[in-house]
DNA sequence: GCCGTTTTCGGCCCGACTGTTTTCAGTCG
């Protein structure tokens, strides 16, 4: 049983009892549960089996403490079983259509006691939708839409995808009429490595102006609302767009606010409220006086902390650390002076390894290892690739690559290749290729045994996940982190898009332990060296520093692996 | 249902927009 299984338990207790009319801050309280559950660092699963005290965390109290252990124990929820034989599943995909929410979704049920998506949209059809009372025509129309695009809903963004329509609305807005300041907002500010959907945040003179011109974007394809301020609409390709614009006097409230995390914004509006203070997008208040709203900066410093990055506002203790003035100082791209993970020719990649090299020059590099993927078989490649790369060294005067190699982790953790062959690299990658199902148990075993290997270095992308398509491997992650720190070996933060592996949430744990990290690109052409970028995204979210990081070192010399 | 060096009871974020109304409930972020 998974956090996110577990977590997903919650959520639909939550909605369901939503739906049934319960107190609805019990709701709440049950989708706060669920937010923390999917947000641990460690498997509950093993808490509940180690005896844990569940209640310490936040957000869990006694009944939800409970309710996890029946569901490790059991694989199940009671309660929540009961209410799905009283509730068809339909009444939860329901949720998920735009301007439906659980009230209309009862007057629905208890009227016209349909159970499928079918009999509620024959139900559309007849009209009998619109004579309900709080309903009319155009809800029937958009529970009519609705229905026929229940399937593909739920998709997130990846930040890279979310990335050149970001950029390309920016542009397009920057000349909007009356326009003073402008800014992406929401997940996208902070990072994260989906977005739901853009937040975008300006100020102007003119406001209805603004929203005039946004609602003209090339690329839309409908606008849902459009307001005096604010305005939402869905571009070609599906994405939403949140936007809204206030006075100039407003816009640092207005940005914090829409920047998020809603958990991050919620914890600073309890302090507030702890002060007697208000805090909302126009400001923060003294009974009527406003006290910070024109810049981000003011308001936390109203609250005597130091300025929180975006990629911090997850109110995963970054708000207790601001007050204390110990915030990390977070590492920023141009720290990274060299890339340690890229693929040539020799195996995965398109480019020549002297093509690699003379790029990464370009893109102002130090270093670079070359880290191709080899296999038993491979022993003349390996010796040719080797003489190229020497080759090559022979002819820079400030610039070196390292000699890597990428090698599979078989099922006993031995690596691929022998120790006499691992011994001519001065960086070894180990990967998991290959059974990936293994239980928790026997697989962090198989990843302790290849840290316990002396020619290797680190393991890549650890969790093998895919995001937002495979969960990758199940890990003991304590485990590893202390196998990892006695065996001084380092943690890749892979900065493939769709990997971003290790994640944020585990970087920062990792770091409690003292292990250091590498931040790759794993590139296999010119263009993906500059994935990097989202690396570094993932490593602020984690609270990772420069001085964490070894491929920020400016001399590959005193780089741990280096033998020679 | 959770939370708390002012609380073990009584709080729990709040403003904009839409579509239904005939002054406001529901939904969203």
């Amino acid at each position: 049983m998974t956090n996110k299984e577990i977590a997903k338990i919650f959520e639909e207790l939550a909605q369901l009892l939503e739906i049934k009319g319960e107190n609805s801050f019990k709701v709440r309280a049950y989708l706060n549960a669920s937010r923390e559950i999917n947000a641990l660092p460690y498997s509950l699963e093993s808490m509940v089996k180690d005896g844990k005290d569940l209640t310490k965390l936040p957000n869990i109290g006694e009944q939800i403490a409970k309710k996890i252990e029946e569901i490790v124990n059991s694989g199940k929820l009671e309660k929540l079983e009961k209410l799905k034989k009283e509730f068809p599943p339909v009444l939860l995909d329901l949720l998920s259509i735009e301007g439906l929410g659980a009230k209309h979704i009862k007057t629905l049920y208890e009227n016209l006691h349909f159970s499928t998506v079918e009999e509620l949209q024959e139900l559309a059809k007849e009209h009998k939708i619109r004579t309900l009372k709080g309903f009319g025509p155009k809800l029937e129309d958009k529970i009519a839409k609705g229905l026929k695009l229940l399937k593909q809903e739920g998709i997130r963004f990846l930040y890279a995808q979310a990335e050149p329509y970001a950029n390309e609305l920016y542009k397009y807005l920057q000349i909007a009429p009356t326009i003073i300041r402008l800014e992406i907002a929401g997940s996208f500010r902070r990072k994260k490595e989906t977005v739901g959907d853009l937040d975008i945040v300006a100020s102007a003179s003119e406001p209805q102006k603004v929203i005039e011109y946004f609602t003209k974007f090339p690329k839309v394809s409908q606008i849902i609302s459009a307001g005096d301020t604010r305005s939402t609409i869905v571009l070609e390709n599906s994405l939403q767009v949140d936007f809204r614009v206030v006075k100039d006097e407003h816009f640092g409230s207005a940005l914090h606010y829409f920047t998020g995390s809603k958990a991050h914004v919620l914890e600073i509006r309890r302090m507030a409220q702890d002060l007697n203070l208000k805090i909302n997008e126009y400001g923060l208040f003294s009974n009527d006086k406003n006290l910070a709203s024109k810049d981000e900066a003011d308001i936390y410093r109203a609250f005597g902390m130091e300025y929180i990055e975006p990629e911090l506002r997850e109110n995963r203790g970054e708000l207790k650390s601001a007050k204390n003035k110990i915030l990390p100082k977070l590492i920023e791209l141009g720290d990274i002076k060299a890339d340690m993970h890229i693929y040539s020719n020799f195996s995965y990649g398109e480019n020549s390894i002297e093509e690699i090299a003379n790029y990464a020059q370009e893109m102002g590099y130090k270093y670079i290892a070359i880290t191709d993927h080899f296999g038993s078989i491979d022993t003349n490649k390996i010796e040719q690739y080797l003489k190229e790369i020497d080759k090559l060294n022979s002819t820079y005067k400030d610039f070196k690559i390292i000699k890597g190699v990428e090698n599979d982790i078989l099922e006993d953790g031995s690596l691929a290749l022998n120790n006499n062959t691992l011994s001519k690299f001065d960086i070894v990658y180990g990967v998991i290729n290959s059974n990936f199902k293994l239980p928790k148990n026997l697989q962090s075993a198989r990843l302790i045994k290849a840290i316990q290997n002396p020619y290797l270095s680190l393991i890549s992308h650890i969790s093998n996940r895919v995001i937002q398509q495979d969960e990758g491997i199940e890990l003991n992650y304590k485990e590893i982190f202390n196998a990892l720190k006695a065996n001084n070996k380092y943690l890749e933060i892979n900065s493939q898009p769709n990997r971003l592996d290790i994640n944020d949430i585990l970087a920062k744990e990792a770091k409690k332990y003292g292990i250091k990290f590498l931040i790759n690109s794993s590139a296999k052409s010119l263009e993906e060296l500059h994935y990097i970028k989202y690396g570094v995204n993932q490593a602020r979210r984690g609270w990772l520093e420069k001085g964490d990081v070894l491929n920020c070192l400016m001399e590959f010399k005193i780089l741990p692996f280096i033998s020679s």
